[in-house]
DNA sequence: CGCGTTGTTGACGAGTATCAACTATTGTGG
DNA sequence: CCACAATAGTTGATACTCGTCAACAACGCG
């Protein structure tokens, strides 16, 4: 029931709707359903119709792309409060798998855009989330390009600490295995462990269990999450 | 003269405006200048307004990106028709550079972004050009985390081979300098060269100079450009 | 023609992938 | 709730790729 009123905040407080009047949200209302969706299955697949976008109110998604190869590029994992499914095409470029059972904000993509087409804020709000996804693709590029593997995993846990919801930035919850880790940061899952070991031995992190992650050395871990 | 025509053709074909009446090209017309750019100068910084955009007519150009510690990564290269400047964001997210002398359309963005906010085809093409940014930059993203060195530089004459004007798909003119492709592929300058040597050596390319290459097996070159 | 810049090649070492064995964790049925 | 199986994660040995440092070659320009 508590979880229940934080779990309306997200909504109503997401970045999205910032600055939207009480009309405003009550029309979007009218074209949103609430959504349930359990962990191992997908919200929808790339090259899938994008007729709907959405907002994680709780649990925990992942943006993947997959070659024509079959091999798998983990773009993203979102928190509550992230919007997914701005694309500037008719089609997802990405497919978004659920790694924790999600409660989802679901908005019919066509009222959606023409809502923001009458509401500048609404629309700016938009523009700005679609920009921060390139954004942050350019950042993971940037890791993926010049990082080595132990920077490229505190370039994860620092972007975890700075994202995940309520007050604790030392306590991490690795939602996602280290496969999807590796495919993350581009690379193996051996050298995402060995990676771990090594932050672990040189006191940068503790590890309680292999989900649950504590940062010892905050500002350290922040150097090499940005270094290079 | 012939090559100005053709120059003209360039900015009127260009996807940007692919299905525009008359009326709007010379409404675009209104508030558009022609813009000389010289190369090795800069046409605007990264976290500069973004005031204006851009179609490129002629020349070449390079979409770079600086990290706090100063290293680059190039996201980019522009060719002739390309549309430069379309951001969510009221700055810039990175730099661009003037590779060869360049002549650009230049659009005061607010009158641009107006008129596609009366014109469902303007605004349709917008979205679908800073689409392509991001399923480029995705693109990119893959080949960082996945593939190797030659596979890297397959994928970028690949890409250039498809991208340059003219119909000669097979004689590649690199524009770019090899630390210019190192940061593009996030690798050295030393690998980039080796991997040129190793692909003139199993006679997939030939290098006439180092700035002229001939594809000579063009599908081994697509398959190691795809491998992974 | 000499000089600076750019690109190539070689030797070597650091870092990561691969393969394999082992350990820890999670899930399931009794 | 426990035992066991299946899955996930860790660690070690080794090979390969790529980065680094250094020398050399080719090109462009005054």
């Amino acid at each position: 029931m508590i979880q229940d009123i934080a779990q309306q905040e997200t909504f109503f407080h997401s970045r999205l709707f910032k600055g939207l009047s009480k009309e405003d949200m009550q029309e979007v209302a009218g074209f949103t359903k609430s959504k349930r969706l359990k962990a191992g299955s997908y919200l929808f697949r790339q090259h899938s119709k994008a007729t709907h976008a959405y907002t994680l109110i709780s649990g925990a998604l992942m943006l993947e792309r997959t070659s024509q190869s079959g091999r798998r590029q983990v773009i993203d994992f979102s928190h509550p409060g992230n919007f997914i499914g701005i694309t500037n095409n008719d089609e997802f470029e990405f497919s978004v798998y659920c790694l924790r059972d999600a409660h989802l904000q679901c908005y019919v993509r066509n009222n959606f855009l023409e809502l923001a087409d009458r509401n500048p804020v609404l629309k700016n709000n938009i523009r700005r989330t679609g920009s921060n996804v390139l954004t942050h693709t350019l950042d993971q590029l940037f890791a993926l390009g010049q990082k080595k593997a132990h920077e490229r995993v505190c370039y994860l846990l620092h972007e975890l600490s700075l994202r995940q919801s309520g007050t604790d930035r030392e306590t991490i919850d690795l939602f996602m295995n280290r496969q999807d880790i590796a495919d993350y940061l581009g690379l193996t899952i051996e050298t995402v462990s060995r990676a771990f070991s090594k932050l672990k031995k040189d006191g940068i992190i503790a590890v309680d269990s292999p989900h649950r992650v504590r940062i010892v050395e905050h500002e350290q871990l922040d150097t090499l999450a940005s270094a290079r």
